[in-house]
DNA sequence: CTATATATGCGTGAAATATGCAATAGGTAG
DNA sequence: CTACCTATTGCATATTTCACGCATATATAG
């Protein structure tokens, strides 16, 4: 019987395999990103008594050994997301809210600068910009126009 | 008798000067930076009537006509700032949470980037970058080399 | 100084997250 | 496989942050 990687990444730190685990971390890897809510929503479609507390302290255990992290994007809601994928930068659009990922390279002169810089050791996985999407942008522009 | 400029951009939208207004404005330029309930700690050091949700309005309406801009800084606690203030980039630390200012313009490569690549226009002056200041850094290498 | 709409203070409420505790259930030794 | 020990869960409740309604106070025009 082999363990998953998750398991052993869980087990290593001292943390036992519960079902509430596994079915959180399968749900963030699912979402790509989501909110402790939309956790809670995903994970109750499989078992659906799993509780808000739950998710909660479980998406700190699962932060604490490196499966997941999370992003403050804006106001109130974090959002958590799968280590496995690539790191990325989320642009977040003050208007309509959508969030659009690009790859953590696109940062990387910005990081550098700050490190040479500033002595400041970015994390890019952590970021997120605020601003107009295109879309967004566009509307703006029309309303000066007018 | 002539009007500071803060009260002529105030009246301007058809606001009334108040002493509350004023204290909040004073405060914040002169914390720099500060969460709400550090502005109400402020401004009660002159008033002590004043009340938290006259706070939140009063910083509303001080952003709503451009004398103030907020950031959200990792989880619930956003920081609002003096419009005066050269527009900057806050470089937050995940570890001890000291807040960095470092002028906009060094992201305006990155900026520029986002715009051509992703249509994206970036707000830097609404942009936190988390990660690790200089000190707590060294911390972290330390633990690693031990 | 007066009229009046805007602002404030206060109590209340809602949303998001943390915590104490008893019950449950992993994991391990035998 | 069984029993035991302790981590984990669920539930109820507390906390924190922010928004709202309403009566009162006050800034400003005339």
């Amino acid at each position: 019987m082999e363990s998953t990687p998750w398991e052993d990444r869980l087990r290593e730190q001292g943390f036992r395999i519960t079902p509430q685990r596994q079915l959180v971390l399968e749900s963030v890897n699912q979402l790509g990103h989501g909110t402790p809510e939309e956790i809670l929503s995903s994970v109750q479609k499989t078992a659906s008594g799993v509780n808000l507390s739950t998710i909660y302290r479980t998406l700190e255990v699962l932060e604490s050994v490196g499966l997941i992290t999370h992003t403050h994007i804006g106001h109130g809601a974090p959002v958590y997301h799968s280590q496995d994928e690539s790191p990325h930068i989320h642009l977040v659009c003050d208007d309509c809210a959508e969030v659009t990922s690009i790859p953590a390279a696109a940062a990387a002169e910005f990081s550098l600068d700050l490190q040479e810089t500033y002595s400041f050791n970015a994390h890019m996985t952590h970021m997120a910009v605020t601003g107009l999407c295109k879309a967004c942008a566009g509307k703006s522009e029309l309303k000066s126009h007018g």
